[in-house]
RNA sequence: GGUGGCGUAGUUCAGUUGGUUAGAAUGCCGGCCUGUCACGCCGGAGGUCGCGAGUUCGAGUCUCGUCGUCACCGCCA
């Protein structure tokens, strides 16, 4: 037995008994006479002590020690004469009467300590390093109580957890695939999953009614530090239900986790139309914390000679709380913010109400008192405050107020990590038109079931078909979405056919669950909420990375493997490939 | 595919208008120290300034390229 105890375990209560400790080294205290060791593992830090009264042998092997050394530590638990009120065993110490050294460590490249000096690439390097952490291990920890308490809840909703294939088909819709080629069917790919789709409504075709799964994606598009190639979905599926069932189980779930892990009651989550979303958050995916609403000024400000919103086709405001103090550099440096490429509005107008409830813009020329007194009214401006006005073409202008409003909300500190607001966004659009193909999508994917209302509109306006699909949105993140599926032959042929598809198309890429349609197929819907994404934020992290063991940079890479790699010729030969490296000789 | 930031000691960073021998903290090594717990004190070692080219009398500093990394836009049904 390598342990009586673990690091994080001896009490005032444990004092007298001899005990044996195996753990880390953290830290040596050489204080010349006597010498302190701070033994760590997973559960904690335990102290250990030698003395002139230790015996030589203990005292030379323990001068010897180094950072990150792996010992047996046995000795004799006795009460500190000055206790540490900072650590949980800080009221005991061993003394050692032997010590074994399991594994020597070369001087680690970084600290082993919450707040280490290592950089992110070379704590990615050494990542099983950074993994003993107590921040590190902590997000892990926490991310193995989600995933056990999602079962917990799904399996006592009768969910079956159901393993699907890696190993599956291409399709060219939604992302691009990751692909592995097939050595026993030469020419031909497997592609790994983008999420289990097909295969979870093949289960409800299957009867099974409830199906989850905690199941690793793939996506091969390029990355953020919210998106890896790799991620983890808790994906679902349910028989026999509509809209309305999905998002109470679900909600039910969310709750559930808020209330198991960190002990928050969350509110009845409210619904919120995708297009409400849009015109009062520019965003799909609202945040909800703060209010600072988008409104529509067009018609009140149109008119009045100034070219600019003269010839626009929106204008739209927000007010910012207790701004009508920024100087004309915080004005100046917004109006850089918002022109900026990824903003891309052509300058920004303000107007500051002043605390003696006067007016000064920037468009005071065009504009009297009363205009911006009437503008102030519409965005519920008070003394003090600062609106600050975009223009141009609507959709783009409702998109770069909502990130100016996310911005403001930023610098005014209105996105506190530790509020939580939930909400679903419904009545997604069905489809998106793409200039570039002049073809529509399918914005969620092509078994997505239209609104029964919207239906006839599918020959007419296809554009403004909604859809049954839903997102579950906290503090602007997306965390989940899902559908009404459709499960009826006839309608799911003319979805293929809206999208561009040929019946061989059709047929080729999802016959199989045409098929499947035919022989009796339950109505169906379901979801998969983001796991990573969950977790970082119940962490309170932007990144999901940090709540993955192993995560891959920027540019996909493993930089601790190093992989993606090469792979030798015979291999390649194997499967029937040549590398040809465009634009390379 | 694009935009921007960063790259200097093991590590995290500073480095002025381009000008003497490139600094600090921390880590590491050695010495001293009986109650430390970020121990303290004294001393020491440690540098291809990412790489390549260019401008210049002279480049860590300026220019171009390239590699790495991070953030974002496009992309992500």
């Amino acid at each position: 037995m390598y342990r009586t105890h673990t690091c994080g375990e001896l009490r005032i209560n444990d004092v007298g008994k001899n005990v044996k400790l195996a753990g880390w080294i953290q830290r040596v205290r050489d204080l010349g006479a006597m010498t302190f060791v701070d033994l760590r593992d997973r559960y904690g830090i335990t102290q250990l002590v030698v003395d002139e009264k230790s015996a030589e042998s203990i005292r030379e092997k323990t001068a010897k020690l180094g950072r990150e050394f792996v010992i047996q530590a046995i000795g004799n638990v006795r009460e500190r004469s000055s206790k540490n009120k900072n650590l949980p065993t800080g009221d005991v110490e061993v003394f050692l009467n032997e010590i074994v050294v399991l594994s020597v460590s070369k001087v680690p490249p970084f600290t082993i300590q919450d707040d280490t000096d290592g950089g992110d690439e070379l704590r990615m390097k050494y990542r099983y390093l950074d993994l003993r952490r107590e921040t590190v291990r902590k997000n892990l920890e926490l991310r193995a109580e989600m995933a056990h308490a999602t079962r917990v809840y799904l399996n006592q909703q009768n969910f079956i957890e159901t393993e699907t294939p890696v190993l599956i088909k291409s399709t060219p819709e939604g992302a691009r695939d990751f692909v592995v080629p097939s050595r026993m069917n030469e020419g031909e790919f497997y592609a790994l999953p983008q999420s289990p789709q097909t295969f979870k409504q093949l289960l409800m075709v299957a009867g099974f009614d409830r199906y989850y799964q905690i199941v690793k994606c793939f996506r091969d598009e390029d990355l953020r530090a919210d998106r890896q190639p790799e991620f983890t979905q808790i994906d679902c599926e349910m028989s026999f239900v509509d809209q309305e069932d999905v998002l109470k189980t679900f909600e039910g779930l969310t709750r559930y986790l808020f209330k198991e892990v960190k002990n928050i009651e969350i509110e009845e989550f409210p619904w919120m139309p995708y297009s409400e979303a849009m015109e009062k958050y520019g965003s799909d995916k609202p945040d909800t914390r703060f209010e600072m609403l988008i409104h529509n000024l067009t018609e009140k400000v149109k008119g009045n000679n100034f070219a600019v919103f003269d010839s626009s086709e929106f204008i739209g405001a927000i007010n910012t709380t207790g701004c009508a103090e920024y100087s004309r550099k915080q004005l100046d440096e917004l109006t850089d913010w918002v022109k900026r490429p990824q903003i891309g509005a052509k300058g920004l107008v303000y107007v500051k109400y002043n605390d003696d409830g006067s007016f000064k813009s920037s468009v005071d020329k065009f504009y009297s008192q009363d205009d911006l007194k009437v503008w102030a009214e519409i965005v519920g401006a008070k003394p003090g405050d600062l609106i600050l006005l975009l223009s141009g073409d609507k959709n783009h202008i409702l998109t770069a107020l909502g990130e100016l409003r996310l911005e403001m909300g930023n610098r005014l500190g209105l996105r506190d990590k530790n509020i939580f607001k939930p909400l679903w966004v419904v009545d997604f659009p069905l489809l998106e038109w793409d200039d570039e193909t002049k073809r529509f999508y399918a914005m969620h994917h092509p078994f997505t079931s239209p609104k029964k209302e919207d239906i006839l509109l599918l020959d007419s306006d296809p554009g403004k078909v909604r859809a049954n699909a839903y997102d579950l949105v906290i503090n602007g993140v997306e965390i989940g979405g899902g559908s009404v599926r459709i499960f009826n032959k006839e309608l799911q042929s003319k979805m293929f056919d809206l999208l561009g598809f040929t019946k061989e198309e059709a047929e080729n890429q999802f016959g199989f669950l045409m098929s499947a349609f035919e022989f009796g197929a339950p109505p169906h819907a379901g979801i998969a909420f983001g796991f990573d994404r969950l977790v970082s934020m119940f962490a309170g992290l932007n990144s999901i990375r940090d709540v993955i063991a192993f995560p891959k940079n920027n540019a996909g890479r493993d930089v601790m493997i190093d992989s993606p790699s090469t792979i030798s010729n015979e291999q390649l030969d194997e499967l029937n490939l040549k590398v040809v490296i465009k634009g390379k000789k």
